[in-house]
DNA sequence: GGTAACTGTATCAAACATAGTTACAAATAT
DNA sequence: ATATTTGTAACTATGTTTGATACAGTTACC
């Protein structure tokens, strides 16, 4: 299970809340749905709430819903609000400093793979959780 | 060390062997620009020769060298060379089918997961290995 | 005020993927 | 024949992600 997920059960979560409207849902409920502990939802929910997408409220009745409505939450911000890792990495150990490629290697891939996160976040930003939303309905009618 | 950092091991690779031209060269001479164990390079070496972009010879003074010149091979060809892995992954052990959104929501994510992964194609293959050969030169000069 | 119901987070265990290592069979130039 | 090199299997080491337990802190309701 090393493959992250996160991105798609953050969607998940999202599409979730945006059915509740108004109403505080609970961790517990979109753990069943999402098919894992309420743990994971939380650490998920607590991300979001950093990124200003959704707010949380503890206590008793409390829960979570969204922040803002889902026509204003593109897939772009979910994707940075849970993501720490990039689409391909650089080797861990670095290069050879005393080959010519392994010193110049380095940078070239560095750039190139912000660029590629760049074109991906771009991508992303074609689509809001509103869309998504839509889709669910589509794929389930 | 978990993150996938083949793709990048691999365009390291292939700009050694664009440095070295029709000469065959050893796997434990690109380990050592590498930094890593010559059986990892010689793991992606044999990607690659799958994918129709280098060949290799076995036995005294064999080693490896490019199939195509450095222009012909994009960057997109290397990273399907290589690449398992996707952008984002997708639950690992499916959302629950008795919720509305958990039945829709698959299906959804995984379109956009193949949407995603052809942006990342595209863009890569705005490169080639020439692209990045003389952009290594650059940033060493 | 007390109680029940939540979130937030720390901590640990399980599962898994990637990288690194060792070993050896198969191939080939000399 | 011998030395050299690839190809690949098998194993270990390491790190990441998920899942699970536990509990402190917060809040609505009586």
């Amino acid at each position: 299970m090393a493959a992250n997920s996160q991105f798609s059960m953050a969607v998940h979560v999202l599409t979730m809340l945006a059915r509740a409207g108004e109403d505080n849902v609970k961790s517990d409920y979109i753990a069943a749905s999402v098919n894992t502990n309420p743990v994971v939802i939380r650490r998920i929910l607590s991300q979001l709430n950093a990124a200003g997408l959704v707010s949380s409220q503890t206590g008793a009745f409390g829960g979570t819903r969204l922040a803002k409505p889902p026509a204003e939450i593109s897939l772009c911000a979910i994707y940075r609000a849970v993501s720490c890792g990039e689409v391909f990495a650089l080797h861990a150990k670095g290069p050879n400093m005393d080959c010519p490629v392994g010193r110049g290697i380095e940078s070239v891939l560095c750039n190139l793979q912000k660029e590629i996160e760049k074109s991906v976040g771009e991508k992303l930003g074609q689509y809001s959780l509103a869309t998504v939303i839509d889709m669910v309905s589509v794929a389930h009618a």
